[in-house]
DNA sequence: CGGGGTGTTGACAACGATGTCATTCGGACC
DNA sequence: GGTCCGAATGACATCGTTGTCAACACCCCG
């Protein structure tokens, strides 16, 4: 029986000792400092080979004060596509540079936000980028001042000063909101998430700008907020198609309710053929935030208020890691445009 | 000018300090130790706040030995809804235990699967749940017999003795095929991911033994493998539709196949219908492994071999935290039963 | 009144690595 | 031949925290 069982791993210093040098000999060998003879070198390694020696990241960056390499991402559920897109794009932009990734879900609660946050903090993350669940900021400020570096991801930061990266969220529905005015409707149902999260907000404040331009009355007998599921919003839509005269069109605040919009449709028209109705709702249009991979796979045309998600996580991670670089200039708002996109089913060249 | 701009965080020693009290006792009660007196506590917890001072967690976990509350997981692509539903569930579990979670994708690659490992178990996490890509994970042994537990997630290990958690591929596969069977498919094409993928290989052999069990022949021409995006998966389709003598059903091995090929058909469709044909290709019957959201949105109906993704994942979780937790039993292999879950559009009941 | 808790506190070492500085040893140079 | 210089190496302190152990005060009991 030659194997041990001790379960104590390896130090520096046992390294040393196989290989008969000093801690300090073994440190160089291992950060590849120069001024090792090669003879030495080889011994070393042969020892760190011979013992499996693996330098303990812990206590390396303990000793020379930052750089955990490794950054924090909270966002608010990673089983969201958006959000999964965006922490692989972060995730795969941190690792080019060496760097780990921690990531949590805040679930949309200011108070595990805050716990995250601190949590991540006191593991000296060399930084974190965020996207806030909550509306006041300032509790993080002693982290900032302390050399933590925060980049605000989707929605800006509220009572401190720091990085954000941003999409159109107004513009971006106006130009939507616009297109549907410009193809007739006038009667368009809204169906958002909650207003205490910013992107809701705003996008509502582009819904506002494109039927005040057009001088059509916002209606709210057709404007549904505090959607947080697809259930909600296919009930919403349902109700809405079903009170007296039901919109002709739907703006649907974010992938997930529109999700649950082109459902409800879809049993709408499936009660509707059951009866023996033509397919009466098929001319409903619709207009979503944010594209989604199967729409072109969806049975009716929608229109998507697209942007580059990926993008959207690069831009923040490259902000991050320039701050994290030694960037000390003025916080900026960075705003990545949306453009919008037909999807769904071809329709046949007629 | 009251407020001070050191950069520098306050430590243990600073509490200490203010508050006219040894280091250890500060220690003493940041961590709730008995044995100090209320008078104390509160004049530390002053400090505390006053100086914001926050337990550096590096320095923390070195002293203890163990125990970084953190776990690692290394999936193959976070983008991917599968991974991101996995790292969704092991992260939540993992947060209700207050361990952290770095998440790593290895992009199919052995190479950087290994890498990451590595890295890993020098930043001292507790324990990794890992999807594997590689085919030999000897260059684990090492750091098992350190005492670092690892659990295999969705693949099974190959040169070395660990925990895995699996669906059954193999026999959800068949039960799906020999439901086609059942319905009259004699032609069924197969469009299967890299043959190198243990999940492909099993749901493979499950399309085999249900045709063996029929005693319809494995025909090599209806069969693609090496399929690793949905656009290939759309060509296969399309070409083996367009041969001669057309499958009149298709299995598909995963849900990125699975889209690709009914964006396929649904183009097909649109062909036909441009041209003025029926909608000839709607009989195509579509057999697919791992369900997904919007299932029931796709234009055509389908059957999904489903499984419960949130559960695969808190079960590699659970028993990950075991090991941790001290459980030293022989290790096993735990395998979820799937489903078959008929999705698409609801037909009118006729 | 002394012995033996019990409760409270602090000095010191240690976790595993790296920074600082000193030491040793050749060889180049004057 | 002595001095100086740089390369190679090691002793030791240090990062921020916690474990060990001792010191001290106080109280109960016999």
């Amino acid at each position: 029986m030659t194997n041990e069982d001790k379960p104590r791993r390896p130090t520096i210093s046992d390294v040393a000792a196989a290989a008969g040098v000093s801690v300090k000999t073994v440190s160089r060998v291992i950060n590849n400092a120069p001024s090792v003879r090669p003879e030495v070198t080889e011994r070393v390694l042969a020892a760190i080979g011979e013992l499996g020696f693996r330098r303990n990241h812990i206590a390396s960056s303990l000793r020379s004060g930052q750089a955990t390499a490794t950054i924090g991402l909270i966002i608010e559920d990673l089983a969201n596509p958006f959000y999964s897109a965006l922490a692989a794009a972060v995730g795969r932009y941190a690792r080019e540079r060496g760097t780990h990734l921690i990531t949590a879900s805040s679930e949309e609660s200011p108070e595990l936000e805050r716990r995250l946050f601190l949590e991540l903090c006191q593991r000296r993350v060399d930084g974190l980028i965020i996207v806030p669940a909550g509306g006041d900021h300032s509790y993080m400020r002693p982290e900032l001042e302390m050399n933590t570096q925060v980049v605000f991801l989707d929605r800006p930061p509220a009572g401190i000063l720091a990085d954000s990266v941003l999409i159109d969220n107004a513009g971006g529905t106006r130009a939507g909101v616009e297109a549907l005015l410009g193809r007739g409707h006038r009667r368009i149902g809204v169906i958002s998430d909650s207003t205490t999260i910013y992107t809701a907000r705003e996008r509502l404040a582009g819904v506002r700008a494109a039927l005040a331009g057009a001088g059509v009355p916002y209606d709210d007998a057709l404007v549904r907020t505090d959607v947080a599921h697809p259930d909600q919003a296919a009930a919403a839509a349902t109700a809405m198609m079903r009170g007296g005269d039901p919109p002709t069109a739907f703006f649907c605040g974010n992938n997930r309710i529109t999700v649950g919009v082109l459902a409800a449709l879809g049993r709408l028209d499936g009660d509707h053929d059951a009866r023996g109705d033509t397919r009466g709702d098929t001319d409903v249009d619709l207009l979503g935030f944010d594209d989604f991979e199967l729409a072109d796979l969806m049975p009716r045309p929608l229109t998507v208020i697209a942007y580059d998600v990926g993008e959207l996580g690069r831009t923040a991670a490259a902000r991050l890691f320039d701050r994290i670089g030694g960037d000390r200039s003025w916080p900026a708002e960075t705003v990545l445009p949306t453009r919008l996109v037909r999807r769904g089913p071809r329709r046949p060249a007629s």
